[in-house]
DNA sequence: CATATAGATGGAAGCGTTTCCATTTGTTGC
DNA sequence: GCAACAAATGGAAACGCTTCCATCTATATG
């Protein structure tokens, strides 16, 4: 309700100097701001963000892009990105666009160009080069998780390479036959990511001269519910039956530890189970997985971007548009073998 | 970059009439709202969000206040919320303000108040009457789930009757030995739920005349493993063991369900097990529960709220501000209890 | 054909800040 | 005690829209 003519009247003071002493600018005698903000204090005096935004330029406002909050990925990128902006006083903007091409379409042109957010982070999007070239037009800095954005900058894990590392442990341990559970192919034209997880394996095994089975290369929509029902099937072949199978997610992975169970057979003497994620459920069923701690990841993504805005890109132009174009900068994130006891020799070796 | 003054200027229109073209509004010919929409192709013009809000007062933008983004419950109300919002036009700003009391308090002086928000949706937030005038006095429409928010309009299920329903369901069954799986003190504080729910629970028990052991009440943090932990503590007992669980959530439930497998413990013939929730997973465990439909509550709360804000309340009091209080409605959600295979006789009925 | 009426249009006044720029005040050195 | 300079201050111009209000243009009515 309170203005800052209010509260400039209230102090003596001007409008000017209110603002400056507020938003804690120098240039302002000690006196003077603890006078703008004692009255401030007293009016309840809160500023209007549009007010500020469109006079400065500056939102304090980051967009987040994903295609789903449900999935254990999504959720822990989230998080990691939500805590590290409401820490720098940030607000988060979700749109959670889903796997329906005409969302993500309305999103794109609709929403992140209204000039209403200083950047965006975009999850596991494969974008276009043309909306690439969209948000940048508008001078947001974007920076890509998991997905490749040529041209914004990216945060991602060596996916392929982890593939082939996950696969290799089986390998080591004396698998020869080794099913993967990857991710839908609907889900693939999006993302590209179960692709190049499978393209991962698939050389893996190559290498190792290791033949790949189709009918042990089965896919699932990444949760656990899913990959029980995927699993159930490739483990009730009454044919050969693999001895080890790497799930590209650790909700697939655990999802197919279930259905394992359900048929009888024993994690790891029967079957070998390995994923990929670093899901804390991974504890209760000792999977053996790569953590690539997403939550980190949110975090690091946000803290980047923080970083890039206060080194004063945003504005409207009419900043010094730094000589320096964006960087686009590739980060690969670390991640790490976790070997719990959902992975054993075969059980052909036991016996 | 093109302002609505290019528009107008290439349109050959005032920016009056393209400002009502663009935006829908009456009293503009047909022809005129030709010109101003292919101008505005042509310039690829995009509205200031800030300009545009700071002169309505109509923001196009929703909070959701969350203390967690990662359980089932609330990024299903998360996912329910955001489709009807974008579906809407309407952008969805996050708090994920965790168990924090320290995020809370900030989320809601400096982020909520600063007239950027339309209206807020708070989740199995407990908000003190003050913080709830506050949000009021900006003339916010509020509308909390599964909290008690004197004042704002509420959603949510009847827990009390629900959880009697859940324990009468293992009574009737037969059970005398039942445990119950609650929610951590911690969360309590904050978030009423658990208390609430374990007091239906032992009202059913009062009832039915049957004991309720202090050893059979156990708590954990609503997480699969922490319940997995908890649950196994509470079986590993020495002494006698419950017949049946009721777990104030079906991810609870489940991670019950583990420990009792670990235990090499049937269900339901050696342990019966409700949840209560609707988790996608509870197909996959069989899992009896309570479905609540979270996804669907998210979804009604922000339609009620869009229809709040379409009946003409936002602005900055410079609408008729309607005669009509806010009318803070108090609705109950229905849920259904689904009966799958966790739960049956009590094993002494068998013998 | 003149007049009343509804619809279409444009000028201009906000909306509530931030920030440029000119001015005033206070400080330091000689 | 005065010049020279830095720091503090206030006036006013943006920021880019929406919307009130007055004006103008068609269409319908007598």
């Amino acid at each position: 309700m309170a203005g800052i003519k209010d509260v400039a009247d209230r102090a003596g003071l001007s409008i000017a100097t209110v603002s400056r002493a507020l938003s804690g600018k120098a240039n302002v005698s000690a006196k003077s701001r603890k006078l703008a903000k004692a009255a401030a204090e007293e009016l309840g005096f809160v500023p209007s963000y549009h007010a500020s935004s469109l006079a400065s330029g500056r939102n304090h406002n980051v967009g987040l892009v994903l295609p789903s909050v449900h999935r254990w990925y999504f959720s822990s990128v989230l998080e990691g990105v939500s805590e590290t902006l409401l820490d720098a006083g940030y607000d988060l903007t979700l749109y959670n666009v889903g796997d329906q091409p005409a969302r993500r379409q309305s999103v794109l042109k609709d929403f992140l160009l209204r000039k209403r957010l200083d950047a965006v982070i975009a999850v596991a999007l494969v974008l276009t080069d043309d909306e690439i070239q969209q948000l940048l037009a508008v001078h947001r800095p974007i920076v890509g998780i998991g997905g490749a954005l040529a041209g914004a900058s990216t945060l991602r894990i060596n996916d392929s390479g982890l593939s082939r590392l996950a696969t290799n442990h089986l390998i080591q341990l004396g698998h020869t036959r080794i099913a993967h559970l990857t991710g839908d192919p609907a889900l693939n034209q999006e993302f590209k990511l179960p692709g190049i997880r499978q393209a991962g394996f698939v050389a893996a095994m190559k290498d190792a001269g290791l033949p790949v089975r189709p009918e042990w290369q089965i896919s699932a929509d990444f949760t656990i519910q899913g990959a029980y029902a995927s699993a159930r099937k490739l483990l009730g072949l009454g044919t050969e039956r693999p001895t080890a199978v790497f799930a590209a997610s650790d909700e697939m992975a655990i999802g197919t530890i279930l259905a394992a169970r359900d048929f009888g057979l024993r994690v790891p003497e029967d079957l070998s189970v390995i994923g990929m994620d670093g899901h804390e459920l991974g504890d209760v069923f000792g999977l053996t997985t790569i953590d690539q701690d997403a939550r980190g990841q949110g975090a690091l993504a946000a803290r980047l971007l923080l970083e890039t805005l206060d080194a004063g890109i945003p504005g409207d132009g009419r900043e010094a548009r730094s000589a320096a174009p964006p960087t686009a900068t590739d980060r690969e994130y670390p991640t790490e073998l976790i070997i719990r006891t959902s992975t054993a020799v075969p059980p052909s070796a036991l016996s």
